[in-house]
DNA sequence: AATAGTTTCATACAATTGTTTGAAACGCAA
DNA sequence: TTGCGTTTCAAACAATTGTATGAAACTATT
């Protein structure tokens, strides 16, 4: 066995090329091409297609989470076991945006790899996605040690919405590009993870903004 | 002609199964099983699965934007020309909100295929999609003209993260039910709408929160 | 060197895909 | 009814997919 060159040769070849164009544009005979083996050789090493996909997305889901929670316990360390919110949310959406954004070469097959999984769910990753629900449990945890007083309803949307506004962001990058004629620097990483934060972190500490809109004008004048 | 029975029965079939299991997994011979028509019907009708799918898209993007644009209206007219930013805001989100949350048999399958349609970037849609930008350029204008005093920047932002809020609470609303147990409750739409709406507003308008995060602190005491 | 186990390879297989074909069925004006 | 354009249909087509096979090449232990 040695080094495995070949499983390793695949596992890269199959990283790449579905972070680039999604699960359903490549194909089986893509990756061995792109990775200068045999056909067969997916079928011998990994049993199946599928069990490819599975080992790529579970190896590549442990290591960011790892990373994650690496980032949140030295926020709670820093703070003595509380840590501070904006530190909490950045350890959340930080690792997966700075490994998406900034300049192309420096972007992580990793990191694309993962919003891949996340957008196109494809069977053999959706039996295991579940995980991923425990994990965040622990981000949910973190933030209600940070705002004991906010209602767990709230913390929930506000972790929802913090990735909501990462991934969001990550896919559609070139849009919003496009849209502000280039004003909007996706290139600025810390910038957009400041963003990213600032937002999340209003919607958890702003008390009753009183901004009554139009609507809510209307409403009260229909009774 | 007449009523055309056939090429309506493919496009109602085509964007249920789409909306429910999006563009990979259905194949022509479900299309036509579900619309109970032959298959060729759709090469007859409509050139192409391509074509189908790009006309499909086409008809409901028209459907949703004039749907926005006439509550964008309707909030402008209300306030002398000038709509107040939640309103603007609301209009954006809230049509495909209400037509992909809230109890299941009321959800629609146009919402339901525009968001399949932005998620799975298939070929023909894609290359339409330039459209799309065109129609969140008035928005824009509208954002304008609401917060005259704010950078172009940070408006470009706010209608970014207020799309971000939105399509990922629709596309991940399982999950959210999941990790708050049931306590944050997507089929109250309205209040959805008035969260993403509220969280949106606040990072347009809240000025300078000056919440000094530890990273900052120690960023500060490494100096 | 001989052998046993592992890995690679070209090739074939079965299934599924979108598309095409040509005849049959249909609708309807003359 | 006749005739003609439109629509439907069963069947076949070509291409692509993941997977399986059996022989060849390789590795390393005896």
């Amino acid at each position: 066995m040695a080094t495995d060159q070949t499983r390793t040769a695949i596992l890269i070849a199959a990283e790449r090329l579905y972070a680039e164009r999604g699960f359903s544009d490549v194909t089986l005979r893509d990756i061995v091409a792109e990775a200068n083996v045999n056909l067969a050789a997916v079928n011998y090493h990994f049993g199946s297609k599928d069990e490819l996909i599975a080992e790529l997305f579970v190896t590549r889901s442990i290591a960011l989470n790892r990373e994650r929670l690496r980032e949140l316990r030295a926020a709670e360390d820093a703070g003595g076991g509380r840590a501070d919110i904006s530190d909490i949310l950045r350890a959340l959406v930080g690792p997966i945006l700075r490994g998406c954004l900034g300049p192309e070469n420096q972007r992580s097959a990793v990191a694309q790899f993962m919003i891949r999984a996340s957008i196109e769910s494809v069977p053999p990753i959706r039996r295991i996605k579940n995980k991923e629900i425990d994990h965040l449990r622990k981000f949910a945890a973190a933030m209600k040690r940070a705002l004991p007083e906010s209602s767990e309803v709230d913390l929930f949307w506000g972790l929802h919405f913090a990735l909501a506004m990462a991934h969001h962001t990550i896919r559609e990058s070139e849009r919003l590009t496009k849209l502000s004629d280039g004003r909007c620097d996706l290139d600025d990483v810390e910038d957009v993870i400041a963003r990213v934060v600032r937002g999340a972190v209003l919607g958890l500490t702003t008390r009753v903004p009183a901004a009554k809109s139009q609507a809510k004008v209307a409403a009260r004048e229909a009774r």
